[in-house]
DNA sequence: TTTCTTTGTAACGATGTGTATCAGAATAAG
DNA sequence: CTTATTCTGATACACATCGTTACAAAGAAA
């Protein structure tokens, strides 16, 4: 529920101090990530290049209203802004001047309605990234293969197509052993013949590039007359 | 603005008659065609079938209540669905979400917060407009195929139309590898040859656009032997 | 028309990958 | 314990694939 990296990123922009610390940490308290932004024109670069999911908008900021931002911001972010009125007839402003806005509440703020007011709309748009599968996290290997990168230790590591599939296979089978023929067959989708030592080639670059030691190996292990085995624990 | 037939269509689902006519004048003063249903039973055969814009629906009504028409009519009703609700506890809120609705208010009604509401969701949300695909978002990068537009970071990339099919077409797959088969069907609408190297030349053109290094790409990826595939999050 | 832009073909260099091969390790046989 | 056999790791090289430049054809704009 409230794991920092799996919510929805929502940008508050608010020059208020004490109100941008109630307002995020109770929308953090609800599983979004928030972060907080205090100026309306450095807020214009943050909304169009980390593309949250949602922007919560002051009216009143120093560097540019929250009108010039919503309406300078509109045509190239596609997602949800909720605007903060301090008067009730700027919420005139907010439906007729066309700045783009999707909703808007009256200050005081009240977080439970802010909460509702924001599922609302987040849920009829659907989320701006479409889910994707998670990274396997195995052994201090992370293997993403919707990005098709690697990082071990926070390295991330230059690996080839051919060696990527190797190692995403294994990953995915971590802690059990893969024959040759079951990798050759998930990777190429063909019968294994036998003979072929090109597993075996590419496991040995593997080893090179994740450092491993193939006499003493601890994260690829050989098991003589059957395949390999990626360590869940090097 | 407010001709009669012109408007967008209201059915709204109301057992109090004084409530209702007061509701329904004041939604038509303001240019939308207003109808009434007293029961909520016959309230789901004239949503289904007549599709008016939006739905305002009271939660206590006699044959069925409000809750049990959302949930009956989410489905195949693609148009606003607000709901007044008497109490103003949580589980109303909840519930009003979980069945589906865009919205709710509180009892009592007020017609100006009423008014406001609906224009805000009739505004993002126009079912009776052609559904214009919404853009897609893909690590930093907005593809916007109702306007051919593509923008990262907040700058518009100024992409040729050969460009710009290929990265919509990644987009719309991103996270998974695409092969020059699929690519060349897919914008040609021919089999592949498998000697043409246009794909290539156009991926490379875009990476050159991308500011992605070929060398270690961190948006488009090549898969040897494959084709390519998007990153999700560089 | 001319001029500019877009797009694909050809060609070349750089890199990736598999086969052949051999050396060394692990296992089995004697 | 020694030897034979099998299996694995890795180097070298051949060949495939990919990125890119140059150029030409094909449109589009003027």
């Amino acid at each position: 529920m409230s794991e920092e990296t799996g919510g929805q990123s929502i940008l508050l922009v608010e020059d208020d101090p004490d109100l941008a610390r109630m307002v995020a940490e109770y929308l953090t308290e609800n599983g979004y990530r928030v972060s907080v932004d205090s100026r309306g024109d450095t807020a214009v670069n943050r909304i169009v290049s980390e593309l949250p999911e949602a922007v919560i908008l002051d009216v009143n900021l120093p560097g540019m209203d929250g009108f010039s931002v919503c309406r300078q911001v509109r045509d190239s972010y596609p997602g949800t802004i909720l605007m903060l009125t301090a008067r009730a007839g700027e919420m005139d402003e907010v439906l007729g001047l066309e700045c783009g806005a999707d909703d808007y509440l009256l200050k005081p703020v009240r977080p439970r309605a802010l909460l509702t007011r924001l599922k609302v709309h987040l849920r009829r748009h659907s989320p701006l990234e479409q889910p994707t599968a998670p990274p396997l996290v195995v052994g201090g290997l992370i293997v993403d293969a919707s990005r098709r990168r690697v990082e071990l230790r926070g390295n991330v590591l230059e690996l080839t197509s051919a060696e990527f599939d190797v190692l995403k296979l294994l990953a995915e089978n971590a802690g059990t052993t893969l024959s040759r023929g079951e990798i050759y067959q998930a990777i190429h989708g063909m019968r294994y013949d036998g003979l072929d030592r090109s597993i075996d080639l590419r496991i040995s670059r593997l080893r090179k590039k994740l450092g491993d030691d193939p006499a003493q190996p601890t994260r690829i292990k050989s098991v003589r007359g059957t395949g390999y085995l990626l360590s869940v624990e090097p």
